[in-house]
Parts: C-alpha cells; structure tokens; sequence
DNA sequence: CATATTTTGTGAAATATTTCACTAAACAAT
DNA sequence: ATTGTTTAGTGAAATATTTCACAAAATATG
C-alpha cells in the first residue's frame, strides 16, 4: 500500500501545476515542481514513477497532460456528495467554504441537534440529526464531515458508517475508532497548534 | 531530528490520557495507550524511550505524571498569543473556536482588508490589516493563523515573518515559502478531501 | 550529421521508522 | 521466601522511505 505522504505530495503538485499553468508553463521539470513543492527532483520522479507517469528525457513533462494523469489517479472524476453533521462555528465555515466545490465535492445538507439551527430553506438545508440515517441512503451521500464535538464524535462516526458512507473527515479532536469499510481522515486543529508550538520551540533550543 | 509523526502521536497520547483520566484511571499501560490511539505498544514505549519518558515494569505508567511530561515536551506551560489574518468563513469561525483557549493559545485579533469587517469593539477585534506589523511587534504575537485565499496568502506570510511572528498556521490551500526563522504548519482542507477520495476509492478497488 | 547537454527513470545505497523479541524489573500469589 | 506472571525498556531485525548516481533518451548546437 502507498504512504499517505505520497499521496498529500501528488496533490500538493497537482496544486503546484494548477499554478504554472496559471502563468502559461507548458513544459515542467522534476526540478521545477520539487521546488515549488519542496521536496527534491529525485522524489518527484520517483513518486510519478510509482504510478507510471512518465515525461521525456530532457523534454520534461507537459503541464497539462500531468494535471489530468494526477487528477485521475487522485480520482476526481465525478462530483461527490456530501454532508456534514454539527452546525457550530467549523460547520457552518465549511458549508460556505467555496474550496470544495472546486474540487468536485458539493455538500448537499447539515444536520445538528440544536431545533434552533435547523433550516430546510438554506442553502445548505440544516436538519434534525434523527433525519441522517434516510438521507444519507435515499441521497448515496458517500462523504460525512464530523463537525460536533468531541463526546459526540464517536456516536456520529457510528450513525454514518451505519448509513453507508463511504469516508469521513473528522473535526473533533478526538481519536475515532472504525471498521475497515470505511476511511477517516481527522483533521485537528488544537493538535495541529500544538504541534507548531513544539517546533517553534524545538527551532528556538537549536539557535541557542 | 524528531520526525513530525512522532510528535503528533504525542499529542495523541496526551488526548487519550485525558480521557482515561476523566474515567478515572490512574495507571496505563502501553497497550491501552495503543489501542487508544490505533499504534502498536512498542511504538507507544519506543515514543516515550525517546523523551526519555518512564514508567514501571508490570506497573505501567502513572496518567497524572505522564501527562505532565507530554505537556512539558509539547511545550504548552506559558499561554501565547495568536492573531488571525482573514475574517472569512475560516477565520470567523476560528475566532469562535474555543478548542484553543484550552491548549493555552488565546486570539487576541483578526486583520482583514476589507472595511465592512472591520470592528474593534467585537471579542475578538478585527483590524485593517495595514495595523498588523505594529501589532505584532507591540504585543509580542508569536503566533499566525493565515485564513486569506490563496493568492494573498504568501505576502501574509511576509508580512507576519518580517513583524517577528515565530510560527503559523496556514489555512490557504498553497505551498507556503519561509526561510528557517518560522515554522509553517498546512492545514489544507481541499487536500484531505482530496485525500480521503484517493483513500475512498483505494478501498473499493481493493474490495473487488 | 555528429557531438554536447539536459533531464528522465530507476536500481542501489543510505536513512528513517516500525516492529520484534528478549531481558530484567515489579508485583502477585502461594 | 520462592515462584510465576506481567510489562517496560531496548538493541537488533525488518520495513519503508528518501536520496544518490548513472545509463539512456531526447533535444540542442555547431
């Protein structure tokens, strides 16, 4: 199996190249690309390597056809639903987020616990979360966005994988448990500044 | 160097060991902790070797005291302050977030450029972003949370390296560029979508 | 057209990370 | 006390990841 981190890098020049693209490059070099997303020549070309992109000696790779070969391997291909569960500050941030549409995933409805928080005339329709369960399988929804806190998580995670959803990304900053039909990926932002915190502290030893 | 994974499975014992505290556990052992955070027990004793952190054989390891030597490692014992540039979706809800008051980082401002969010008596005030640098320096701000679209979001890195800011929590879906004096930690969430699709369709193909 | 230069693709080497497996310490039981 | 059991700590082994370095292909140059 491939390592996350390989996966993140093709992203990360999939956005690189949306970039040189931008500017009118046509032809990139594994130099070109290694820079812009600081990794080195050789693990660019062995990370295309891996999943048989090739360019020509000396000519590089053309832009364009490298977009399209990372697009397919990174499967975008068709739009996906989503839906998040918890309309508090991070839900509701994500459901105006416009990032996601641009990469083929629309969120199609919320669901709290909250009555005053439901809306079924928003943009994002906000509902009861006893309606999750029906609406994820009457609407193939095959992505869930944890966004309720942590106590709550697991219990999410649970009503969704039961649901049939396919994978979720997790806000709460909480370690969640799940089979193997379904992947979660956890997003967490107070392990994140933790984190930074460490590294500023660890870069300010090294200067002593 | 410390590898960032290992620093991270730090954080997630210390998350862990919360929990059980709250259960009112009072000693662990590497195998809970493992399950806990999906690692093997080696793992989790081979962590600790690192940090020099001990515990008692056949007694495992006191959950008060452990968690105060993870908090010393990662760092958490003086309250710092952050400011916020972007009074979008993600910095507003940002601001909101009370994840990080817990973790001892308090948000003590926001700077947009646009005048319609400008407001200096909300909780968290918002400011011309023109106010930044003299803010930073003025309040001694170590920390930087980048909410900005991806264009802006370099030259608000910029700005915040050159006001003396020591670490940043970029929210721009970029590959940021910073010399060594600043630690820039990426939290992209259009790539752990994208992410979580590869990972969503790995596990199909493998099905078949 | 021949030669020089550049850049890919990739095994092999070097590093880094994780797991294994065993020793010894701590505690329990008899 | 002695014996048995559990679990930390840790070198060594196994894996995984990254970098090196060079042959071969593509293009440029004279």
């Amino acid at each position: 199996m491939i390592g996350r981190n390989c996966i993140v890098r093709l992203s990360r020049y999939k956005n690189a190249l949306y970039q040189f693209k931008k500017l009118g490059v046509v032809k990139i070099f594994s130099d070109n690309l290694a820079e812009a997303v600081n990794v080195t020549a050789s693990q660019v070309r062995k990370d295309f390597s891996i999943f048989g992109i090739s360019g020509n000696k000396r000519g590089g790779y053309q832009v364009e056809v490298l977009i399209e070969q990372l697009k397919d391997i990174l499967g975008k291909n068709e739009v996906q639903k989503a839906v998040i569960v918890g309309a508090g500050n991070i839900g509701r941030a994500l459901m105006n987020y416009t990032g996601f549409e641009k990469e083929g995933i629309t969120i199609v409805a919320a669901f709290d616990i909250d009555p005053h928080k439901f809306n079924e005339q928003a943009n994002v329709p906000i509902f009861g979360i006893d309606k999750l369960n029906s609406f994820i399988s009457n609407n193939k929804i095959t992505i869930g966005i944890i966004a309720v806190p942590a106590v709550a998580a697991q219990q999410v995670l649970d009503l969704m994988e039961h649901a049939g959803v396919k994978g979720v990304l997790n806000f709460a900053p909480i370690s969640l448990r799940a089979n193997n039909n379904i992947v979660v990926n956890n997003i967490n932002l107070e392990l994140e500044l933790e984190n930074l915190i460490y590294y500023i502290n660890a870069s300010a030893r090294t200067k002593e």
